[in-house]
DNA sequence: ACAGTTTTGTACTGTCTAGTCAACAATAAT
DNA sequence: ATTATTGTTGACTAGACAGTACAAAACTGT
């Protein structure tokens, strides 16, 4: 006994998300959010009642979109372990670089815009990086059985170095500094890793 | 023959760069940074010309403040190597997890706030982080004459991903990982670095 | 003392922002 | 078909923002 709605809400949500992901939370104006979305103010404010509700929707379903299906869970297929990671870590970079018009990981972004003082931004980050940091650690694990690295690793820390080494990378290509660089960087923990056994 | 000015330049800049690094670009707002630096609006246009300007500044200030007798040059003195390289990385931690109002690095601020879209800013930032590295190069080169690291190490790339660790520490903290994992982490790599020899 | 010059303080401008509101449109149950 | 209910639309509001204009003030050389 009602009219329907003309859109589809997960969807508007998908498009929402890309946007923040591309150009932050303040550097994305209503309009830029809704023309993305394809929706129109009223719509907007009746469905998803404010530009921050939707932003924390979208934190959330950006961990959903990374965990579940997406780059994450390729961590346990081809060859699991340090190969995997390395791989990971190069696809990411390469996403940094790349001209791609989402760069990098959503998280970082959230996570220095808001520098920790918004408790609901940062409850959603915390969250999801704890998903993210939860499955580079099996991996690590996984290393650990199949040799590559020692079994007296710290792999919770372990974990963390890498995604750090990632994050750092990925603050780093912002700031300039070229891609081959990077890479070797990047490469030069996997040769430090690999040495440890 | 004319009326002198009532504020000093140099350190209305440095109140600004404080400003700026603790609070971002567009998150200052005019009236803050008038506050700030203690001046009115007629003086501060009257002298820096702009907002954009005087950000600018205050990055190149922030980069001479660094490297010119702040943390950096530390690395030269104490234990010289990897130890003082653990010591800075320690400090920064520190700085970061702690309550003190300036957290991190100035230039991972911008970095982020900007993602390289502004050619202005990626350049000041990049000088910046070249003057960095370069120092924390000659820490690394230090260290392989001391025997703390095996000769055949890329210096540049080790420089970058030490960097890169503390960065990515860095947006790790204002996620919200607690600090002691940070520091496990790092402790982490210099772990790795010191089982090459 | 006064002319010339620069700084200072403040009111103002135009623009952009997130969010509101009320008229109008489309549906489903009766 | 009527009515109740929800969705859509675009004009509107109120506030924050960077930057401007200009008069008053303060200083220096003559």
């Amino acid at each position: 006994m009602a009219r329907p709605r003309e859109f589809d809400e997960e969807q508007a949500l998908d498009r929402a998300m890309e946007v923040f992901w591309r150009k932050g939370y303040r550097n994305t104006s209503l309009d830029d959010l809704l023309e993305a979305m394809g929706i129109q103010r009223g719509s907007f404010y009746n469905t998803f009642g404010s530009k921050r509700k939707t932003y924390l929707r979208a934190l959330t379903r950006y961990s959903d979109f990374m965990t579940d299906g997406g780059p994450y869970s390729e961590l346990t297929q081809q060859e699991p372990g340090l190969p995997a990671l390395y791989a990971l870590l190069e696809k990411y970079l390469a996403s940094v670089t790349g001209d791609s018009l989402v760069k990098g990981c959503f998280f970082t972004h959230a996570s220095k815009e808001h520098r920790g003082s918004d408790p609901e931004v940062k409850q959603a980050v915390l969250a999801g990086v704890d998903r993210m940091q939860r499955l580079i650690k099996e991996s690590i694990e996984v290393a650990q059985e199949e040799g590559q690295l020692p079994p007296e690793v710290d792999t919770s820390s372990m974990a963390l170095l890498f995604m750090s080494v990632a994050w750092g990378l990925h603050v780093m290509a912002e700031a300039g500094v070229p891609r081959e660089d990077l890479m070797s960087a990047g490469a030069q923990l996997f040769a430090m890793s690999r040495s440890l056994t």
